[in-house]
DNA sequence: TGTACATCAGTGAACGCGCGTTCACTGATGTAC
DNA sequence: TGTACATCAGTGAACGCGCGTTCACTGATGTAC
C-alpha cells in the first residue's frame, strides 16, 4: 500500500524543518520539539513517521543529496556550452552550477562526521561520493573534449575535483568576504584539470 | 597570579576529556556530566573552570591544533632529507608527517561547522588555516627547491595543499579498507605540488 | 451524489529522566612566622 | 622544619527545566454501497 497523500506531505514538510533547524543548531543540538514546532505538528506526529532524529537526519539527507545532485546533472546538460574555448571556461562554468552552500556545507559536513563514528552510515557517505563522481563524469569529459582535453582517468579526476571542492569551500566560507579564496579556489580546480588531461586531437 | 599547579593539570584533564568525549558523541551530543565522568570530576569542577562546554571546546581544540601543528613543523624540520630526489618523494615525506587521524578530523570538522554558524568563531577558524599554511610555507620550499623544483607562489601552494588534505582526508576515512583511496590522495598533492612549482635552476 | 463505516494520521496530555546550573561546604595548598 | 591561618579548588546535594517517549483519543481520509 502506498503511502497516503497526507503522509507525504507531512514527511515532506519534517524534512524541510529538519534541515532548517539542523543547518541553525547543528546536528546534535536539534531537538525532536524544534523540529516539530518549526513543522507546525506535535511531537506524536514524528513518532508516527520516524523511530529516531537520525532516521530523519539520514532520510532528509539522502532525499536532499539526490535532488541536488539530479539538479547539477540537469543545469551542466542543459549549459550552453557555445562559449567553452579553455579548460578555465569549464571551471567556471562547472564552478557556477555547483556554487557554495553555507547551511549545507555543514549540514553535509556534520553528517559525514557523525557517519565517521556510525558503522552502517560510512558506506551511505562512501555510495554518495561515488554517485557525485559517476555523475559528473560523462558530462565533465564531454566539455573538456570540447576544448581539446582528453581525460585519461575520469574517475579519479571526479573524485579529485570533489575533494577539491570539499576542501576549498570551507576557505570560501571561513573567509566569505575575501574574493581571493574564491579566485584560489578556481586556480587550484584548474590546475586539477590540467594535470589531469593532456592536449586532445581536435583542439 | 598565575594558576596553580592544581588547577593547570585539572583543565588538563578536563580537555583530554572533553577530546575523548566530543570525538565519540559528537560535539552537540557531549554533555557536561559525560566530560566530569571521563575526566574523574563532579560538575562543580567544570563549573569553576569553564562557563560553558563551547568554552572548554574552544579552549581544548584551539590548544590541541597548536600542539599538532607544533609537533608537524619539528617532525618536518628533524626530518631525514637525504633521500630526496623527486616532488613525490616531498609529497609522501609531508604526508606521512601529517597523517589522517580520525577523531581529530571529526573533531576539527564538527567544530569548522559550528564556528560558520557563529560569527565570533569563524575568524578563529580562518586563523588557523593560515597558521598552517604560514607553518608549512617555508619547510615545503627548501624541500621542494632540494628536489629542484621553484615555488611561485608560496601561500597559495600551502593553502591549495590544505584544501586538497581535507578533502582527501574524508575520502580516505571513508573507505578506510581501500589503499586506493591513499594513492589518489597522494597522486593530487603531487599533481598540485608540480602545478604550483616550475623546474629550478640546481636540479 | 450522498451516507455509513473503517482505518489512518496527527493531537495533546502525562510521565520521568538526564542533566545544566547553583551553592554552602570541606578538604587541599600555600604562605608567614 | 613545624605550626597557624587564609585562600583556593573541587565536592556533592538540590532544584528545576527541557524534552524524549508513550498512548488513549479525535478528527480526517477514503471506500463501499
Amino acid at each position: 500500500m502506498p503511502p497516503s497523500r497526507r503522509r507525504v506531505e507531512t514527511r515532506r514538510r519534517l524534512h524541510e524543518a529538519a534541515l532548517a533547524v539542523f543547518a541553525a543548531e547543528g546536528f546534535g543540538r536539534a531537538s525532536v520539539e524544534q523540529v516539530c514546532e518549526r513543522a507546525g505538528f506535535t511531537r506524536g506526529a514524528f513518532y508516527s513517521n520516524f523511530a529516531s532524529l537520525d532516521e530523519l537526519f539520514l532520510a532528509m539527507w539522502a532525499d536532499r543529496s539526490n535532488t541536488l545532485l539530479e539538479d547539477l546533472r540537469r543545469a551542466l546538460e542543459a549549459a550552453d556550452t557555445a562559449d567553452l574555448t579553455t579548460a578555465r571556461d569549464v571551471v567556471e562554468l562547472v564552478d557556477a552550477a555547483v556554487g557554495v552552500d553555507d547551511a549545507w556545507y555543514r549540514v553535509t559536513a556534520e553528517f559525514t562526521a557523525h557517519a565517521l563514528r556510525t558503522p552502517g552510515l560510512r558506506e551511505v557517505v562512501a555510495q554518495r561520493e561515488d554517485a557525485i563522481a559517476g555523475t559528473l563524469t560523462p558530462v565533465l569529459v564531454s566539455f573538456l573534449r570540447r576544448v581539446g582535453r582528453e581525460v585519461a582517468d575520469p574517475r579519479a579526476l571526479a573524485l579529485a575535483l570533489v575533494a577539491v571542492h570539499d576542501g576549498t569551500t570551507v576557505q570560501c566560507l571561513v573567509e566569505p568576504d575575501d574574493p581571493a579564496a574564491r579566485r584560489r579556489r578556481l586556480d587550484l580546480f584548474e590546475a586539477v584539470v590540467l594535470a589531469y588531461t593532456t592536449p586532445g586531437g581536435d583542439a
